[in-house]
DNA sequence: GAAAAAATTTAGAATAATTCTTGCTATCGG
DNA sequence: CCGATAGCAAGAATTATTCTAAATTTTTTC
């Protein structure tokens, strides 16, 4: 049934809108491939995946997607270096270690209750949005 | 097996090498110029401002120089998002502050007795050779 | 429900920072 | 001075990413 009185309504968000996000076949594809495998791909890791099961995928759109993940919150984008981006569902606020011995990428949690003040010596009237911390090194195999 | 007769010796050190670093003029001039302007040039900014004083120098000579001088540890290679990477010649340990208003770039000290096990999680067996600490916001200017 | 409008996808071209190649020059140790 | 090594310059090559234009799908409007 269609609601009675609508005249002018703002555009509603379709059904299968979150967040105003359209989760089309293609970005629930890059997004659950994300999920599956949190090993951090790169655009590229995701392409090949994706296209197993969404054969004509091209890798423009896997950008695409992935830009407009990031956008939403969604997925987290995490650059080493000049080395290609790789992305991250994990939405916690936490940092990346790098470990030089086999390239894996492993996600490094922030200890509770520490504020980044008690840390850095912030410029005065610097109003803090977003924090990126990389680590690198090797993993000693004990 | 090793020859009983050293057929090779260790090369010895020119006078004007430091640290095994010939310190070629075109070096010094890249060094230089990081010194005088500490605002966190990209290789193109440091190519322009040492044009001035060598007219030959080429675009690719600055990078070379850069990544000698990155590898002996007399600069430090900053990189946010995919930018382009900035130079920066302060060796103590700090991170950086991007103000997206201006696109300034600050250092940002860390406190003093701050460990890094205090504030992160790090996964066991984790040796961390290199920290990388970069924030973005604003500068509110009051 | 059909037509119009809007958003998304695709494939390939374009972009831009960086690296590589090649031939030349300068410097080093002997 | 000589041969060897390192560094430089110019331009070509590389490569991750973005852009473009056309086609397709989805949403809105009538």
């Amino acid at each position: 049934m269609l609601p009675a009185t609508p005249t002018k309504r703002r555009k509603a968000a379709p059904a299968d809108e979150q967040g105003g996000l359209r989760m089309t076949r293609q970005r629930q594809e890059v997004y659950e491939t994300l999920l599956a495998h949190r090993d951090h791909p790169t655009a590229t890791d995701v392409f090949l995946r994706v296209k197993d099961r969404l054969p004509n995928i091209s890798l423009a759109t896997v950008y695409n997607c992935l830009e407009v993940l990031v956008e939403h919150q969604l997925v987290r984008q995490v650059n080493f270096e000049r080395e290609p981006s790789r992305f991250c569902p994990n939405l916690e606020q936490h940092g990346h270690f790098h470990d030089r011995g086999t390239g894996t990428i492993l996600d490094v949690k922030f200890k509770k209750g520490v504020k980044l003040s008690d840390v850095l010596d912030l410029p005065p009237g610097a109003v803090v949005q977003d924090i990126e911390i990389n680590l690198r090194g090797l993993l000693r195999t004990t």
